[in-house]
RNA sequence: GCGCCCGUAGCUCAGCUGGAUAGAGCGCUGCCCUCCGGAGGCAGAGGUCAGGGGUUCGAAUCCCUUCGGGCGCGCCA
């Protein structure tokens, strides 16, 4: 609706350039807005104002010049110059009965677009550590990039979503290390754990499957693996991951390696699709390893010029592209940073030919964008090519206190208690309402309550109530052919009231999408759910007479279509009865 | 110290690339089921948009600055 608006303004504006000889190319971006006040019709450009100055006239003038040159529309009754040069449309109601036709044809494909023309775009998040269960901090990374997927492909993006493994490194040697002093354990050692290995229930459950099926393997008398450990944490644990290895050998520690990181990640992948985040590929680190990928980075980083040695380890020349310092991308033990995994990784994105990527990081990463940009640079890429969307933590509390969260004291609430306290519809719907950048505070007891406090379930509300609505037709044996219905029988204030909310569906996916922000969707849907409700407490559907009554089931079919859709958007189910 | 994010009603938050009289939910006050689901609806009270400068036809929005809060500045991941 709001682009045929928008193209008679294009056009009347193309013909008054062509007159005045006055090159299109240079001019400045003006809009096409939603009114705020009745008074103001349905839409309203600001086109007279922003033009004004390139075109020296003044703004009440050009705007008067602009509706001269207006083509006739059936859809526009009227257009005025209001304030300061606003142009004001008014749309005939015709305009607003085509929506009902437009849902009712489209269905789950009403509201998208082809704003993306099929650009390839690669969204990576949450992308844990697989070690350990996912906490509620990823879950707002996961609500936010499922529904940002989504949004993304509605909007014509060819869009794929990826989850990172970190399934090598320092951090995962921690973990196995931590599995196999759980499983001496269990097979009867008796010793006292040091405070750096992970400390939660589910190492102990993975060191009960190694027990159950490898028996007494990978036993061995600790007493000398716990003599003469360095006196500083780090050195300590370094060497009884050295020690683990060398007990084990190489690939009795790599089994222990590999169970506990295929349980965890099997464990996270189940975790999310419960909360109806589903990738399209997760992507192992380990791969970019034994694929030679990395090595390829690290020597075509060598070849351009950026890397150094100094103190033994290899340096990327990152202040080169305006990073504070450099940093080292193989250490002087030979081993391979994160950071050079990361750039392997994100080469390799481009490589599979991706126009854009899209990362959604946590806050307390944003150190790190501009040297992963620069290495992109580096390698001969388009740093451009890469946003790195940030969401900051939420902070937890329970009605009035604060819950302090630390992962390696196991100390944290999951994902997954999350949702099996408060359901995934309201933890994703909780999420999403939020915008990223925003600090937020998560109440546990708030969210918990399965109260009205929680606006999942005022929407939801909505789209049950129209389920019943024709449930009920069936119960009194009323047909009904909904292609017959008359929309001019629509006349009420809060029919109109709803289907213009109908009728903006399309441009808040539009909105969403281009702003990476799907939580306009959540406000959307709010809001369409109070039409709904107002329209529903204030006239009856069922009891008003024949033509009437298909004109109306007409307008609440279409309105149900759209909260299902909505509400898809956010990975949020739409219930038929509650 | 430097960098990033944020500061809007009692609380939690919207406010779309600057646009007309700053909105919603919760809470508070008062109303509304002879009718299709009251997890609903209507009305009211409540704001110096943290403070101060600047840019312009016009600023909650952009720039500078002060104050306040969060996060980051490893050969960790």
């Amino acid at each position: 609706m709001r682009s045929e608006i928008r193209s008679l303004i294009t056009r009347a504006v193309d013909v008054l350039l062509q007159e005045r000889s006055i090159d299109p190319g240079e001019m400045p971006l003006w809009t096409l807005e939603r009114t705020k006040q009745k008074d103001h019709g349905d839409f309203a450009s600001n086109v007279a104002l922003v033009l004004a100055k390139p075109l020296g006239s003044k703004p009440r003038d050009l705007a008067q010049a602009v509706l001269e040159r207006l083509p006739a529309s059936g859809w526009v009754t009227r257009a005025e110059i209001a304030g300061p040069g606003f142009i004001n449309f008014y749309l005939s109601t015709a305009a607003y009965y085509q929506v009902i036709d437009d849902v009712r044809k489209a269905q789950k494909n009403y509201g998208c677009c082809r704003i993306g023309k099929g650009q390839r775009v690669l969204m990576e998040f949450v992308s844990a550590n697989p070690t350990g269960p996912l906490h509620v901090g990823h879950g707002r990374g996961a609500a936010y990039g499922d529904a940002l997927a989504r949004v993304l492909r509605a909007a014509g993006y060819d869009t794929q979503s990826e989850y990172y493994i970190n399934d090598a490194g320092r951090q995962m040697d921690i973990l196995a290390l931590s599995v196999w002093l759980r499983y001496l354990e269990l097979c009867g050692e008796s010793f006292d754990f040091p405070s750096s290995i992970y400390q939660g229930d589910y190492v102990f459950d993975i060191a009960a499957i190694l027990h159950r099926e490898g028996g007494a393997r990978y036993q061995h008398v600790v007493s000398p693996l716990m003599l003469d450990l360095p006196t500083d944490e780090d050195g300590a644990t370094d060497m009884l991951i050295e020690r683990a290895q060398r007990c084990l050998g190489p690939e009795g520690f790599q089994k222990i390696h590999e169970l506990a990181t295929n349980t965890l990640v099997e464990d996270i992948r189940r975790d999310l699709s419960a909360f109806s985040v589903d990738y399209d590929q997760w992507f192992s680190e380990t791969s970019l390893m034994a694929s030679g990928a990395m090595e390829r980075a690290v020597q075509k980083l060598k070849d351009n010029g950026y890397l150094y040695e100094k103190d033994g380890a290899w340096w990327f020349r990152s202040t080169d592209f305006g990073d504070e310092k450099d940093r080292v991308v193989i250490r002087a033990n030979g081993k391979s940073t994160y950071f050079a995994s990361d750039i392997a990784y994100h080469f390799d994105k481009l490589e599979r030919g991706f126009d854009e990527l899209i990362n959604i990081w946590g806050a307390d990463h944003h150190g790190y964008i501009s040297r992963v940009k620069a290495s992109l640079s580096a390698l001969g890429c388009d740093p451009s090519a890469l946003h790195i969307l940030l969401v900051q933590f939420a902070v937890l509390y329970r009605g009035e206190e604060k819950v302090s969260m630390s992962t390696r004291s196991g100390e944290f609430v999951t994902l997954r208690q999350l949702r099996e306290e408060v359901g995934s519809d309201a933890a994703r719907f909780f999420y999403a309402i939020r915008k990223p950048e925003q600090h937020m505070d998560f109440d546990l007891e708030l969210a918990t309550s399965q109260s009205a406090d929680n606006p999942v379930y005022y929407v939801q509300y909505a789209h049950a109530r129209i389920c019943s609505v024709f449930r009920q037709l069936e119960v009194k044996g009323i047909q009904v052919n909904l292609e017959r219905a008359d929309h001019q029988l629509l006349n009420e204030e809060r029919e109109l009231e709803l289907l213009r909310a109908l009728s903006r569906y399309p441009d808040i996916i539009e909105s969403a999408a281009r702003a990476r922000e799907p939580h306009q969707l959540a406000y959307f849907l709010r809001e369409l759910a109070n039409d709904f409700h107002t329209y529903y407490n204030a006239h009856p559907f069922i009891a008003a007479e024949d033509s009437l009554r298909l004109a109306r089931l007409a307008l609440i079919d279409a309105t149900r279509q759209v909260i299902d859709n909505g509400l898809s958007m956010l990975g949020v189910s739409a219930p038929s009865s509650m």
